[in-house]
This record gives C-alpha cells, sequence and structure tokens, in this order.
DNA sequence: ATTTTTTGATACATTTTGATACAATAATAA
DNA sequence: TTATTATTGTATCAAAATGTATCAAAAAAT
C-alpha cells in the first residue's frame, strides 16, 4: 500500500515539480491546481499527507483546511507558502498546519520534512521499536530489553507489554485486555489478566523497584 | 501526566527564556546546558519532546540524537540552530529531527510548533480531563492532582468526584448519587452517601480549609 | 432552652479484589 | 512420540474498599 499524498498549488510548473520529485520517492501523488473537488477527495479517498498552497486563485489555502479542521478533518497538512512573516507563519499553525514552508523552497527539505511528518503518522509504517523508560521493545526480533539488559518474555507477555506502551499512562482494564492482546475476549477469565500481568511484572522488574505496571483497583492496570 | 521537553541549550540565556516560555504555556520543562545526563534522563523518565541546539561544547547535537536513535529512541526530536545552509538542514533530518527552527526563532512560531507536533504524536493531550478549581482528574489514567499535588482515590471516590464536576454547582441528592454513582440504588442506604462523601473530603481537602463539597440539609451535597 | 432531626465520626463487619502458588491444559520442540 | 515450555484455570489468602451501626455533634424546629 503506497502513500497517498495531496497536493494543491496554483502554480502548474511549481506542481509540476513537486509532484515529480514525490513520485521519484514512491509516494503516489493527487495534484490539483485549486480547491474544487480537493474536499471530495480527502473524504473519499485515504489520504496520508495534504500539501498546500495558500495563496490560490478564490480561496486561501489554510482557511478552506481549517474548514476541514472543523469537520473532523485529521489529516496531516504541510503550508507551502510565499507568506513568510511571523504573523503569517503563526496564523498558518493555528489554522491546522502541522508544518510550515516558506517559498522559494528547497526540494530536499520538502521531501525530509514529509518524511519526518510521516514517521510519526502513519502509525504502522514506522516502529520496529517501541521504548518507554528503560523499556526497549524491538517488534522485529521479538526481544525485550530492560536498562540494556536482555530479557527473556513469552509472545502473551510481549503483546501485552506492547499494549502498555502504547496506551502508556492510561488504565487498561481487562476487558480491554482480553480484547486487544488475547483477541477472542469471551473465553477467558478476567483472572488470566492477573496471572499474566504479574509474570510480566516479575519479568521486567524483579526488585519491584521500578513500578512500571501499576494495578488501579476496582479498573485495570496501567502503565507510568 | 504534564507533557515533558527536554531542552538542550548551551547559552544560559536562550534556556531560560525557553523555559519561561513552555512552563507558562504548562509544560514541564527540564533544562540542560550540555548533553551530559541527558541520556540518562531520556531514558528512564518519559519525555514527550526533546529541543536540542546543535552547537554544543563537545558534543554536536544532532549526532548525539543519532546515537541515540540507533539505539532504539523514538521521541520526537526539533532542532533549534544557528546553523541555517540548506545541507545543514538536510543533515538535520537525516539525523532524527521531526522539526528544525533556525537562530534567531521567533518563540510563538516554536511554541506553535511544538504544538503541532506534540497534536501528532503524544496522543492524549487533555483528553477525558475534567476539572474544577485546582482539582484536576485525568479520566484515562484515573489520576486527581488537587493543587498541583497527586492525591490518591478509590474507584468510588474518583467516580463520586467526577460527577460532582460534572454538575457542578447543584445540589445533587442522595439518591440521585446511588442510581449514579452506585448504580444500582435500592440496595444500599442513604448513609452510605455520607460516609463515602467525607472520605472523599478528607483527602482532597484535609485541612478543611478549601471547602469544595458543601452539604445542603436536608437535600444533599454540592461542590462550589 | 429543649427537643428533634440531620449529619458526621468512628469502629467494625462485609464484600470485593488482586496476588500468589500450584494444577491442568495447550502448544512447541526434540 | 515424549519432553519441555507456555499458557490458562483454580484455590487460597491477604489486603483494600466499601458498607453498616452506633453514637456524638450540629443545626433546625418548636
Amino acid at each position: 500500500m503506497s502513500v497517498k499524498i495531496v497536493v494543491v498549488e496554483d502554480e502548474e510548473d511549481i506542481l509540476e515539480l513537486i509532484e515529480y520529485n514525490l513520485t521519484k520517492e514512491g509516494y503516489e501523488v493527487i495534484g490539483f491546481l485549486n480547491t474544487k473537488s480537493v474536499a471530495q477527495m480527502l473524504i473519499e479517498e485515504s489520504i496520508d499527507l495534504l500539501i498546500m498552497d495558500r495563496n490560490l486563485p478564490g480561496v486561501e489555502g489554510s482557511e478552506f483546511v481549517q474548514a476541514l479542521r472543523k469537520e473532523g478533518f485529521v489529516t496531516p497538512v504541510i503550508y507551502l507558502s510565499a507568506k513568510s512573516q511571523d504573523f503569517e507563519i503563526e496564523e498558518g499553525f493555528l489554522r491546522g498546519a502541522d508544518d510550515y514552508i516558506t517559498k522559494p523552497f528547497n526540494m530536499k527539505e520538502l521531501l525530509l520534512r514529509i518524511k519526518a511528518l510521516l514517521r510519526r503518522t502513519s502509525k504502522k509504517v514506522e516502529e520496529g521499536v517501541l521504548a518507554y523508560r528503560d523499556l526497549l521493545l524491538d517488534k522485529s526480533s521479538r526481544t525485550l530489553s530492560v536498562d540494556g539488559e536482555n530479557v527473556d518474555v513469552t509472545k502473551l507477555e510481549f503483546n501485552l507489554l506492547s499494549e502498555f506502551i502504547l496506551n502508556k499512562n492510561s488504565v487498561l482494564d481487562r476487558d480491554y485486555l482480553l480484547e486487544n492482546v488475547w483477541d477472542g475476549a469471551e473465553e477467558y477469565q478476567y483472572k488470566t489478566v492477573n496471572v499474566a500481568i504479574n509474570r510480566l511484572k516479575e519479568k521486567i522488574d524483579p526488585t519491584k523497584s521500578k513500578n512500571y505496571i501499576q494495578t488501579v483497583r476496582g479498573v485495570g492496570y496501567k502503565l507510568c
């Protein structure tokens, strides 16, 4: 599944330049010269990133995005604009930017900023590694290290800890865990969770000094 | 619970300026004048964002980060640097930047870029937070802080206080509370409410000086 | 001021919950 | 296959949370 990027830019040569370079990087690019039918596209297709000029015929690009954001639009946006004064940049961020690049721009920098942003947003493409405090989970080799030391964990324990790191600081109740770690809740008892959690605790913190996973009575467990 | 940001900057006045502004925004800031002991901090504490100068005494900031990235460090990083040439910026991104700001910089823009980045990375920045005066209830981690201090409460007390904050200034009678907090009224006595309320009062205001919850004789209790 | 009602404090009882050890079963490797 | 390991279930115990009863204190009514 390739990464889809929508580019809205009214200067045709710039649009083409961007399309050319993004395509070369392996992205799937959909270019527009104005905002007409962009909204439709963003809603119907699953778009990973929107690159938006601000000075467009008719509409102001950032106002267009701001309106979408109000509707719950969460796709990351990079503004690409000749508006380079401080207050204009500030305005851009207030109107939902994730990054703001001023024209004239350096194509290489644009590509790098795109990459950095996608790394943060396109959740599952990234991360062979999950980290929390001195816990380090390597998803590809399925290994765990605690404070630099390798610790053997079972598949279940690995998945359990992943779930906690992905939801650090949130209390996860037993139903949620059975649903998401054991997938296929019904068949198990809530005690199963207790046992698994305690074994995991024992492995990652045998001296009980680090206190990674706390039990929240009557609710569940949390990593904090 | 609060967002923790580590800032590494060797110019003391700039560091102080950043610390001042970030703190004002409600972030928890930990400043360093050099990279000594930063790595330790990043591993042991759960840090949400690293702001890094590149020209540091001894070490080059981006090399420092690059080394960490190799170890599986995934926390977002913003470089703040006087190195503003295209190739230097590119180098910064290649060395693990999520954003790159050149000096001299606009503080407002820095704040906005931090916000944009955190929006993408630290999933739940104030979502499910209930607040009243200096009471702060975080539903996802089920924690309560009173005037900045963490206070342990039981499930019942947490739910009770939520109910009061959701209905601040209204008197809630015992039947209502039994119905909504204990859900499954009938079985309990109204005295149960008294006891629970008193225990809650004791925890959130042991000196009885804040007077959060008032009893309304013959009716119930209210938070005001 | 006296009585009555309501509320609060305390101690104690009960219930719920979770930790732990261990047994049983399932999965995997030899 | 058997042996080994991982996972799940059960039972027991301890601890924590919550509820109840009692009585004293405060407020309201008379």
